[in-house]
DNA sequence: TATTTTAATTGTTTTTTTTACAATTAAATA
DNA sequence: TATTTAATTGTAAAAAAAACAATTAAAATA
């Protein structure tokens, strides 16, 4: 059958924007932009969606060539396209938001793409429509955080509690009762308590903890009260 | 500055999921579709995105193409990229979902689409992945329904609390005791009681109630519990 | 006109969840 | 051995949610 041959195509491509945590701050991983135009200014990572290729697939592609990883977490945001975001070509833009353990990112790679970690409080100046883009993702992730279990995402395997408080106070930019946070986490079942403990933080040290997997995808996509009051917070 | 002259061009889509209560049943619009390839099936309004307006204008046009309505509650639903969802050429569909008073809804449009409105429950086979598409709308409102206001953008300007109910009931898939779903919606402030009533429902009248603009706008982004164990629901 | 019928309206008690709040403990270090 | 530091744990009060049924307005009917 024929093509559909009245119609504009127009280009289409992917930006990611990848979240790590340090421990003690929520960081997005941006690159310098290897061409023109903006060429060597601070860019999201991201590429064009080729023929053959769907748009999770592109993202996966694009999220492995700078990082290395696959099979992380990787979830659509939405999709940009004011008519000149893109100054050179109307360039319509399918955002997706990846979760990493910074510590699985691999340094090596940095290099290829002059890459480098910043916190969101101190994003510098990015191309295009770029910073919407990272407000909204800003906004995507604490939505779905206050909800979903989606920041396990961002720990390493094993983890303590304080770890866990820690990212989220960084994630809702506020405090929480350490007593009431414990009760509340341990009460979804998703967490399993392990015989080691992590001795870098403090002399006492915390014990560690994985997710109990067979909870956590069961109860991903229900609703729960991870964050007291979370529209007090988001701003 | 010259164009990005290596890459692929696609052909790149709105759809539109665009919702309607009749008092009883959460329903959806339908067209038949005007040209090939799967002409004269059931299919969501859609149309491609032109160059000179962005993808938010595009969904509007479409809209409104069919509808004619303007201003209406429209979101970004989600892109659907697979490389062969149409068989004729490769190409990229953002959808959206749009809330309307289907009292709004001008009979004269529909016959120069073939539209008709569809029971969520009984949707007929639709054409490429629009099923799929269906089927995230249909999540996407229930999420949003349980914890922002949006579902009175399916209701006329008045309104009495049985209707409301009702409308609850039918996208939530349930039923809610009568004096707690009172009680929860009148605390969140948003409802203006009028003086005259609804007579067509009952023998004594329920009352009418109108949206408190000024509290809808100022709570509409902040987590209202509307639905009681909403993750009980979702199917 | 009195009675019946139908759905709208309203309140209280119980249960559950959330919040507020501080003492104790393990382990390294001085 | 004493000190220091952060981890761990419990309870009471307050707030929110859930369970539950009688009363009322108004039309229809006898």
């Amino acid at each position: 059958m024929q093509k559909y041959s009245k119609q504009t195509r127009l280009l289409l491509a992917v930006d990611c924007i990848i979240f790590g945590f340090d421990g003690d701050t929520l960081k997005i991983l941006l690159i310098k932009r290897g061409f023109q135009p903006e060429k060597g200014n601070w860019s999201l990572m991201g590429g064009f969606v080729q023929v053959d290729e769907s748009l999770d697939q592109a993202a996966n592609r694009i999220l492995k060539q700078l990082t290395n990883l696959e099979g992380v977490y990787l979830e659509q945001l939405q999709a940009f396209g004011n008519t000149k975001r893109d100054p050179i070509e109307r360039t319509v833009s399918i955002t997706y938001f990846a979760l990493i353990d910074i510590n699985k990112y691999e340094i090596q790679l940095s290099k290829d793409y002059d890459a480098g970690w910043f916190p969101l409080k101190r994003v510098p100046k990015l191309i295009f429509d770029q910073q919407e883009m990272v407000e909204t993702a800003k906004k995507c992730i604490r939505y779905k955080a206050a909800m979903h279990p989606i920041l396990f995402e961002l720990l390493p395997t094993k983890f303590t509690i304080p770890q866990l408080q820690a990212l989220y106070e960084s994630v809702f930019n506020t405090q929480i009762d350490k007593r009431n946070f414990s009760k509340r986490i341990l009460a979804t079942g998703l967490l399993i308590k392990l015989n080691d403990k992590d001795k870098a933080g403090s002399k006492r040290g915390a014990y560690y903890y994985q997710l109990n997997m067979q909870n956590y995808y069961a109860k991903f996509q229900s609703f729960m009260n991870f964050i007291p009051n979370p529209d007090t917070l988001l701003n």
